[in-house]
DNA sequence: GCCACTCTGCTTACGACGTAAGCTTACGCC
DNA sequence: GGCGTAAGCTTACGTCGTAAGCAGAGTGGC
């Protein structure tokens, strides 16, 4: 109510609804009930309700910062989980990453910064886009199949194990990968 | 219009209705439209909007066969391959594994026929799980990654390289934490 | 002081949605 | 013929996203 109506407090709020109601009882009118406002006044500040709801996961993804870490492995790992905790503590919210998202700049920075962190650490271009790829789409995948169905939210042990089991056997598998493929291309040149 | 209305034929005129149009375009109308018939006809046939969808993904699912193959590994990516397949020959009902699936009744069995797979193979239950877990959530993640934003598809080779390379890095990593397992499980039997 | 302009929020209105409630028609069985 | 039951239709309600235009409150130049 009090204070000027911004697209920031708009986009906090939606996040808040779909937080509190789930993303099927996100409204216009629901959010600008909750800002002391009528429906119509969202769009000086948001083109549509498409767009408002790519800000919201925008502004979740935009929480997350890179690590740092010595090991690439860690770093990894380390961004992973910081993702599912993220989408495990708005997983009403969940259901926008096969919505939208994906496309959203945000969400393409992300991938950047996780490619770069591996091409630091000697990858090639493709075997790191390929590897954080795999991460990250493992993710994904873990958070919509956890948080789908609706409310019942199953963050529980076991989740959690499967998670970090996942994410540290793509992680084996990656470096034994990446590895034989070094071997192969140091090979490739001392036999040139 | 000819035929019967039943529920097989709402089930697959909402499944063609989401090829064709988008998940944001199906509503009973449109649905009862295609077939010549008012939208509260379908009530007949199916309790609500909600579970129409729920057969939809049911009926795709449905269509996947558990493969045979030698080794686990080829099982399992023949699996996860026709997974992908089937998703991508139907990119607007992927939401559906967001919103909906995971709880529904043929998405259980999948996961319970990939898991036997690897019990069959001598994965102990709990490893067998996550082992399919890990596959299938990558399987589920690239889907929706790539399916994501709406209309444009991106089923080009580097999208299926991408599949390809994640399933191959996760059955090797897999591989490589099971073997180290049974190592430890058999050289504790051999010292007891 | 006054006018013009812009910025913000409000009002009204439209067409589409999911679905509750009740009605009509057709058909099988005695 | 009479009657129960199932299948589809009609009408109606409340909610949705948003198009179009209005009202008032600054704010600058004269």
């Amino acid at each position: 109510m009090a204070g000027k109506l911004t697209r920031e407090r708009i986009i906090s709020e939606a996040t808040a609804v779909i937080d509190a109601e789930g993303l099927d009882k996100l409204s216009m009118r629901a959010v600008a009930s909750r800002l002391g406002v009528e429906a119509m006044s969202l769009y000086r500040h948001v083109a549509n309700k498409g767009e408002m709801l790519d800000a919201v996961y925008d502004g979740l993804i935009d929480s997350l910062e890179t690590p740092a870490a010595e090991r690439w492995q860690d770093a990894v790992t380390q961004l992973a989980t910081a993702f599912r905790t993220l989408m495990f503590a708005h997983p009403r919210c969940a259901p926008l990453l096969a919505t939208r998202a994906a496309t959203t700049p945000r969400s393409m920075r992300l991938v950047e910064d996780g490619v770069s962190l591996l091409t630091d650490e000697g990858f090639s271009e493709d075997d790191a886009i390929v590897a954080f790829q795999t991460v990250f789409t493992f993710c994904v995948g873990h958070v919509v199949f956890h948080t789908a169905g609706g409310q019942d939210l199953h963050d529980d042990d076991w989740a959690r194990y499967e998670f970090a089991e996942g994410v540290g056997a793509i992680l084996a598998g990656l470096e034994a990968r990446t590895d034989r493929r070094r071997r192969e291309r140091s090979s490739t040149n001392t036999s040139r």
